[in-house]
DNA sequence: GCGGTATGAATGAAAG
DNA sequence: CTTTCATTCATACCGC
């Protein structure tokens, strides 16, 4: 079963069930910046499921608080659901880059990501030549420019054959 | 041979091999850690390829960044593990609103919070019935209040069993 | 069929 | 608070 203490190593924190259901309630009634003593507390409270510390507590409402922001995005559907690329459609008017959600149905997983082009730089490069050994595709220059630049829907459909070039601007 | 999704199952992401070439080619051109712009671009294009999702696109980055950072990291051969790093963390109590840090990222490092609750306000909610399906803890109510009420000392043993209800005041 | 190996996914820890 | 790093977990794939 899952008795094995897969983090046997006394690294890093591995809550148990028991301590993840707690913080996990904590966070749902609402808790989302627990005060030093709140984290004491919790912190001491979960000690009796084993070996924790204040800053472990800490960094788990950290984490969970920034996973769970960006995950808002979708819903949690079933993986039928291909893409869920929601942003891209909307007009983005936030300043912050920001976005990202999950997806697999086995039930646990947060992903979350967000990145800011933080330098109205843009380098265009040239890149890889995209040859696809499947469909024999002729050697395609791809340039790489990032941030975006939706000058062209560069969405695919996945019958589609044939691929424009990647346009991306490095940042 | 592998002309075929070998993984064919919708579990894992399984990267077609012009789908590695392609990601792999973006990251040899210098892209670290692309934008949520970037991911969403470059997830569309390879879903030419096949499906695949923004997240595997980030995940790809991320795990490719760090194998081959710990890859590089493999230049010394003798074991000098011998990390003696004598960091005396400075205790710096300062009456910050909040706050913790350190010192190395390498090694045990003390962290410290002190966050201060701003309200006065006290709002108590009762929180998750703590249930523990190992020890098949009976149910339990927990009230939550955030704010220090230190009533009594929430301090238990590791080998404790009896964890008495977590009391915390929301601020 | 079972091992190891490669790598996708998840998340704790920490830096910015 | 946001973003990244590091470590671990889970699984596909390959060889025996």
């Amino acid at each position: 079963m899952e008795a094995v203490p897969v983090g046997a190593k006394c690294e890093r924190w591995n809550p148990t069930a028991e301590q993840v259901k707690v913080l996990t309630n904590l966070f749902r009634s609402g808790l989302r910046t627990p005060t030093t003593h709140q984290i004491q507390m919790i912190s001491a409270h979960l000690g009796a499921f084993g070996k924790i510390e204040s800053k472990n507590v800490f960094y788990w409402f950290q984490n969970h608080k920034a996973r769970e922001r960006h995950n808002k995005k979708r819903r949690r559907g079933p993986p039928d659901d291909d893409d869920e690329d929601g942003t891209a459609a909307g007009d983005h008017r936030k300043s912050r880059t920001r976005c990202f959600r999950v997806g697999c149905s086995k039930g646990k997983q947060e992903v979350y990501w967000q990145r800011k082009e933080v330098r109205g730089e843009t380098e265009t490069l040239e890149l890889f030549p995209l040859k696809s050994s499947i469909s024999e595709e002729a050697d395609k220059v791809i340039t790489v420019r990032g941030e975006l630049c939706g000058r062209r829907a560069l969405y695919l459909d996945a019958a589609g054959r044939d691929h424009p070039p990647l346009d991306l601007r490095l940042s």
